[in-house]
DNA sequence: CTGTTAGCGCATTCAG
DNA sequence: CTGAATGCGCTAACAG
């Protein structure tokens, strides 16, 4: 056994510490620099004292430390990621996309949840930031002006999901919430309904739903028609409230011929509804919902939706910015689209 | 303006650079020392150079760098977290408690996705180790010999989650999935069922699963019966296997009086194959669960299940290593417990 | 192909 | 109450 470094002996007279570079270099007689470039594959390397290294690295249970070599380096492997909540499945999705695109490049997501709440954002950018990340995801556009502009001068590649009904800091991932919107509405009008009912949530924190809606109005609007009648919960979308606000709109507007809901967990819920009430869905009323989740693809009868690729927004997201780390001279948008599940409620 | 510091001058020389210590404590005209001391609040400071400082601080919007602060001080705000899978919501719901119980203290969860893979988990113990976590959060108890030997001697917290069925590294906090299957056939035998149906998914990735399952054949086994039938999908649990897997279940069958799914996704798979076949939940086959899932209980008949503590798995376990930052002498194990949700199902 | 030198940005001593 | 010196563990840059 070599004598050990100078830090090596130093270290060690305080009890048991992490192994380090310093360490493995002793026990391989090479410098330090000569397993770190080993390590991460880099350089010219003779094939014998890379031996004589690896061997080191794996007897001694060498785990290098990400955090000095970030410092050093100043090259992170962390990306932060910023959703709304873990409650709507659509974010774990989209979470999922996310870490899919980053795994094989070992960048790791450090998460942050901001519950709705633009204040909650702009502590968690901040502290995000503070990690030094190789660049951040964060849902939605509705930031403070602070957050923009810590995102702004960060430097570091920045991708806001979800949307791309506005202008993004640099790159934008999702798809145009009004015109999914204008697209139902088209495609329900041209399936013959004519007396529309909505069927929504709580807009203040989901501006998203707010464009849907938009855009279906427009879409009647361009064809002379008005929503029959609305009903909206206080509260953030649930398939209970998508139940009692059905019902709620049955009410108030018996006539209407479809109702169309502010995403599929509403829409379930009023699938729901129909059920209990004794509707069949389609020839007594339409359903038309947002998202295409599975749930709404497993019912009896397949909810009639429109299919957003929560999935391959991520991971977009992901691979447009391990391609090209440097922030492109002009703001990017990047469409993932969106398709009508014909369905069987409408 | 005062004149900054060598650093910065040397830094500055470079193009635009963000801010530091040093930039700020020129500003300040005090040492970084004392920049450092303000913003950790720890020391005593004067009130007068306090707000000279954090006038510096707010003017350059200085962001402390973690990598840097987290190297010297050894004390990680950083804690891995390691889960199967998003798809299935019961993890995110977990997540979802962790994150809860990190968001007062600061800490911010890393996370890696395993997809039921242990060699993955491997790689991944390894890769969120090399971060420096303050602790380490893990869903389950199938590790790889090595896995657990990094775990034990990375010398930080760990919580082993879900599941209270086998010995943890240090901490274990989760539910006895074998007393949840037991208590399950006591319930029901308790309600008059006698010929049980089983409808499951593959155990092989879902050690959980099986342990309930263990319980629940032990519970009627106690009592003198055996299962009348199984049906099990070859995949993972989901509402469209739990359909298909029930009509299965009831061709091979068709004397069955409950029906016990893995869990509430295949349960609620059960519940719509009812409605389409005909079949009236209760009055001609019970339907039994597992995890008390929010859409379980807005079904039109709400499902009877068990109800598994999810966000409490994530919480208390994130809660019990931040209120003590050594390992404790022995193991120790949390019971996050379970209800009987009664439902109409069953 | 390998080593030396000099930091990365901050926090921990230990002095005043 | 404040500061100077030193090093966390690693890597960039420049020798040889």
């Amino acid at each position: 056994m070599s004598a050990p470094s100078e830090r090596s002996k130093r270290r060690r007279s305080t009890g048991q510490q992490p192994i380090t570079l310093s360490d493995v270099a002793a026990r391989a007689k090479v410098s330090e620099i000569t397993v770190s470039r080993i390590l991460r594959g880099v350089g010219p390397i003779a094939d014998s004292t890379r031996e004589r290294v690896m061997e080191a690295v794996d007897a001694m249970g060498y785990v290098p430390n990400r955090v000095a070599g970030t410092l050093a380096s100043s090259v992170s492997s962390l990306v932060g990621v910023i959703i709304p909540s873990l409650s709507n499945i659509v974010f774990p999705e989209v979470l999922q996309g996310i870490n899919a695109g980053l795994e094989p490049s070992g960048y790791r997501p450090v998460v942050g949840i901001t519950d709705y709440d633009a204040t909650t954002e702009e502590k968690l950018v901040a502290s995000l930031l503070a990690w030094k990340p190789a660049a951040m995801i964060i849902a939605g556009f509705d930031h403070t002006p602070m957050t923009r502009r810590r995102l702004q001068t960060s430097g570091i590649r920045i991708a806001e999901l979800m949307d791309i009904d506005a202008t993004p800091i640099d790159l934008a991932v999702g798809l145009s919430h009004r015109a999914a919107g204008y697209d139902t509405g088209r495609h329900l009008l041209r399936r013959g309904y004519r007396r529309f009912g909505y069927v929504g949530h709580d807009w203040s924190a989901d501006r998203r739903a707010k464009l849907r809606y938009d855009g279906l109005r427009q879409a009647l609007c361009d064809a002379g028609h008005v929503f029959a009648g609305e009903a909206m919960t206080q509260g953030p979308s649930s398939t209970g409230a998508g139940r009692s606000m059905l019902d709620a709109l049955l009410r108030s507007s018996p006539d209407v011929d479809v109702a169309v809901f502010s995403n599929d967990d509403m829409a379930v819920g009023g699938v729901f509804h129909c059920m209990t009430a004794g509707i069949t869905p389609k020839r007594d009323l339409g359903l038309f919902g947002f998202n295409g989740l599975d749930i709404g693809q497993a019912l009896p009868l397949r909810l009639s939706t429109i299919r957003s690729n929560r999935f391959l927004i991520g991971r977009m997201a992901v691979e447009k910015m391990l391609q090209q780390s440097e922030r492109p001279g002009t703001p990017e948008i990047i469409d993932t689209g969106y398709e009508i599940v014909e369905g069987e409620t409408a």
